[in-house]
RNA sequence: UGGCCUAUGGUGUAAUUGGCAACACAGCUGGUUUUGGUCCAGUCGUUCUAGGUUCGAGUCCUAGUAGGCCAACCA
């Protein structure tokens, strides 16, 4: 069988049309370029499955470049992060590359730049600048520094370099059209004196480059061949390549910078910035909060990286503004741990049956597949006694027929176990049920062959052995905004949409197989949803996040 | 008041480049099931508007409409 031939989205029929018009396969390069300034997030993972993706599909090398020209804002932490997520999704770069390794080459070349008249040291305040700068309506006038001598130029330059002027006291500018109708060719800086140590180039400079004429000059001293980011950098396009104009020396390859439309996820935010808000004001416990769509977030709270790759290229890349279903990430997931996650017994809202029929201090190991859905899996022993926990919500005194579960004088399977039929109650003075009272059929045991075990009753519940279940923390997880869009509302903060009740820690009980699990390892509990290990599960005390709940049919006939 | 980008079911993304609008998710119906899970079958629903070119337009042209981006010594 031939794999299934999948449409090419823009990005590759660009590819496609450079290969048919010569460009050699061999010289194709990509490049994923985080600024080192916060934690990735799922938008990254969309940008670095296609990067990465199309390094794969073309075989092509893909470089990890950190785009680190700002030393206010960046950190060793935040490059650290970015390249275990990376490698945690399961990408490998060609080379780890820091556009601060550039500087040297991006000074000369800038140099070059004024000694071609192509540049000049302004020496106005910003304020003053902007000013001039005009608006997207009207156009900006020229600044009276405009036509100072190369000579001048190239002296105040070199003393920004050497640190003889204060911060904010001149920059340089590239001198292209202070009337072009695209703001970003009105004489944009391409230096400012900056007196911050840097995350790696520490003090040697004070000088320091401003993004565009960083960008595309990093791409082409990195050969990259198709330089692909998010749409708001789509006018600075024509800067990119007129930067680049300027400096190209023939036979080299010429980057070229495409956009596509960055991922938006609804009922969440996806910008640094406000999850850095989110992280600052103790909203979540820090950027690996698994309520947090950020990568680490989403690994600690039990995706995988086949689910994210998966979501990633289910999502497809185009050009026009997105908003996708998060329904859509946890379809993802569930389809990836449906099949990979064994199946374990917890219950997490307790209520205490006893089987009056079965021997005081008997017990029993009974059989239990560990996933119908992978026949390698195997079986494994849980105990089986007179007095269990069942889930509160799997009882009800009385109920209709669409109940397919517990009820007074009702019979149910106890799965990999009994099938039970419930006799009576026994409450507190509040009328809160304290125990339920059943018999069990002895001979209807699971797998037993017998004709008993063979019937058929509506209901099958998952339990746990009160003798012998493990105690859990289990965290509970729902959406961290209660508004499908919580940053588009003009006159509302983001900040006012956060769900109060994103988080409910409780105490559940586990089987005892679940003694001495791993951090990160992925288990179903029956008929409740998928839920890994923590990192601050402990020997004494296992703690469970909740990845994502089964689909629930029964919540929607509920509800009718 | 300018420039640029985008417009296909509820949400995304395709459409052999001008030739029967399809795939996934979501929704709904039913079946199987010792998980109200999975799986299986079925179903709902789509080319922003108006003109034009053409035998034929989602695709090309014109105008309109709607949404997005652009005025940081951020990236």
């Amino acid at each position: 069988m031939s794999e299934e031939t999948k449409s090419l989205n823009f990005i590759e029929h660009i590819i496609e049309e450079d290969i048919q018009n010569g460009f050699s396969p061999e010289n194709i390069r990509f490049r994923f370029p985080p600024e080192p300034n916060g934690y990735l997030h799922i938008g990254h993972a969309k940008s670095i499955c296609l990067n990465f993706g199309l390094g794969l599909n073309y075989n092509a090398p893909v470089n990890l470049r950190f785009d680190d020209t700002n030393p206010a804002k960046e950190e060793q932490e935040y490059v650290d992060s970015i390249k275990e997520d990376i490698k945690w999704l399961g990408f490998e770069w060609d080379k780890e590359c820091y556009s601060s390794d550039y500087f040297q080459q991006l000074y000369d070349w800038a140099v070059l730049l004024i000694k071609n008249g192509k540049a000049y040291v302004d020496s106005q305040s910003s304020e003053e600048m902007a000013e001039q700068k005009g608006t997207p309506t009207t156009v900006g006038t020229n600044s009276p520094y405009r036509d100072r001598s190369v000579e001048e130029n190239l002296d105040l330059f070199e003393r920004m370099k050497n640190g003889e002027f204060e911060a904010g006291t001149h920059v340089l500018r590239a001198k292209i059209d202070m009337s072009s109708p695209n703001m970003l060719m009105r004489d944009p800086l391409m230096y400012r004196i900056l007196f911050k140590e840097h995350h790696r180039t520490g003090n040697d400079w004070c000088l320091y480059p401003m993004y565009d004429w960083t960008h595309g000059e990093s791409d082409y001293v990195e050969a990259i061949s198709h330089s692909i980011c998010t749409l708001e950098f789509l006018p600075h396009r024509e800067l990119y390549e007129w930067f680049l104009d300027n400096i190209y020396e023939a036979p080299k390859v010429k980057p070229k910078q495409r956009e596509f439309a960055r991922l938006n996820l609804n009922y969440t935010v996806m910008s640094k910035r406000k999850l850095a808000q989110l992280v600052d004001n103790n909203v979540v416990s820090g950027w690996d909060d698994p309520r947090m769509p950020t990568i680490s977030g989403l690994r600690r709270k039990g995706y995988t990286p086949a689910a994210i790759r998966k979501f990633a290229d289910t999502v497809g890349v185009a050009k026009r503004d997105n908003i996708i279903d998060v329904a859509l990430l946890e379809f993802c997931i569930r389809e990836d741990l449906n099949k990979k996650a064994p199946r374990v017994m917890a219950v997490l809202n307790p209520v205490k049956l006893i089987i009056t029929n079965y021997p005081e201090g008997q017990e029993e190991w009974l059989d239990a597949e560990n996933n119908p859905e992978d026949e390698h899996a195997g079986s494994r022993k849980v105990p089986f006694s007179r007095e269990l926990y069942i889930e509160r919500e799997d009882f009800k005194e009385e109920a209709n027929r669409k109940f397919f579960r517990l009820k007074l004088g009702g019979e149910v399977r106890l799965k990999n176990a009994y099938i039970i039929k419930a006799e009576d109650v026994v409450k507190d003075e509040n009328g809160e049920i304290l125990e339920i009272h059943c018999t069990y059929d002895p001979l209807s045991k699971s797998g037993s062959g017998t004709e008993e075990s063979m019937r058929k009753v509506k209901g099958t519940l998952h339990w746990v052995s009160t003798k012998h279940a493990l105690e859990a923390e289990v965290r509970l997880y729902d959406r961290l905004f209660l508004d499908e869009a919580p940053d588009s509302h003009k006159d509302k903060s983001f900040m006012e949409f956060i769900n109060p009740d994103s988080l409910k820690v409780i105490t559940g009980y586990v089987e005892p197989s679940l003694k001495g699990v791993k951090e990160l390892d992925h288990f179903q509990f029956q008929r409740l949803g998928y839920f890994n290990i923590d990192k601050d599960s402990t020997k004494e005390k296992l703690v469970f996040n909740k990845t994502v709940g089964l689909r629930d049919t029964w919540a929607k006939v509920k509800n009718k």
